[in-house]
DNA sequence: CGCCAGGGCCATA
DNA sequence: TATGGCCATGGC
């Protein structure tokens, strides 16, 4: 088991960042617009989400979602789908925010892996879940795996298995630890699914072809 | 039309 | 541990 001698998962980062440029998530102004948008975005294409967010107005803040009805809000975020599921996932997850008043400042001062814990304790919150809310929310590095990050294990490959932990910590061993990094490569390989994920012709630039085996989706 | 998107929960074996 | 059904909308 290399790691540190193990540059390939810094090689595809380096190849990614060269074709696409510097990358910085999340699409949101505040903290809690993050953790809204982690729940909303649960196997939903973002295009939703933004449907969903604009329709809060200036309703997009804990206090106001605390203390919503639940039929309304369930109609406020319609259009990302699931959305009796997602209400209530959000109050809930908005109740763990509530413990620390609301304030990403106190946040940041508790130990992340403690935070983790209660994250995924949360029915709605599963482990990419949390980790998205670390890392976007909170600036915890704390790496994200995604579907996408999954199918690049699996495809350029990677010999790590599908086990949500075990991936996360082979990327971890991997990288510098650092919020920045794990930030601008999440990002990066959602950009570069999105980019050559079914598309007919498959990708001859693709900047990851020289080592991935089956390029494209 | 059918497919699926920046998952997670729950029941079953 | 590991599948499979389920949740729901909107773009393509």
């Amino acid at each position: 088991m290399e790691t540190r001698s193990d540059n390939r998962v810094v090689r595809v980062y380096e190849a990614l960042l060269a074709h696409y440029g510097p990358q910085h998530w999340w699409p949101a102004e505040t903290p809690y617009e993050v953790i809204v948008g982690t729940i909303l975005t649960q196997n939903t294409a973002w295009v939703n989400v933004e449907k969903a967010i604009a329709n809060f107005g200036s309703e997009l803040r804990p206090e106001a979602v605390a203390t919503m009805n639940p039929d309304r809000l369930k109609e406020l975020i319609r259009p990302a789908g699931f959305f009796n599921q997602k209400a209530s996932y959000l109050q809930t997850v908005t109740g763990w925010f509530a413990r620390y008043g609301y304030d990403a400042q106190i946040i940041r001062q508790v130990e992340p892996g403690r935070l983790r814990t209660e994250l995924l304790s949360l029915r709605g919150v599963g482990p990419e879940t949390a980790d998205s809310i670390l890392l976007y929310a909170f600036g915890f590095p704390s790496f994200v795996v995604d579907a996408y990050t999954m199918r690049l294990c699996a495809r350029y490959p990677f010999e790590v298995g599908k086990d949500y932990e075990r991936v996360k910590a082979f990327f971890e061993r991997r990288l510098p630890v650092s919020a920045a990094v794990y930030n601008s490569l999440h990002a990066l390989i959602v950009i570069h699914a999105k980019a050559y994920c079914r598309r007919k012709p498959l990708c001859e630039d693709c900047p990851l072809a020289q080592r991935c085996e089956r390029q494209g989706t």
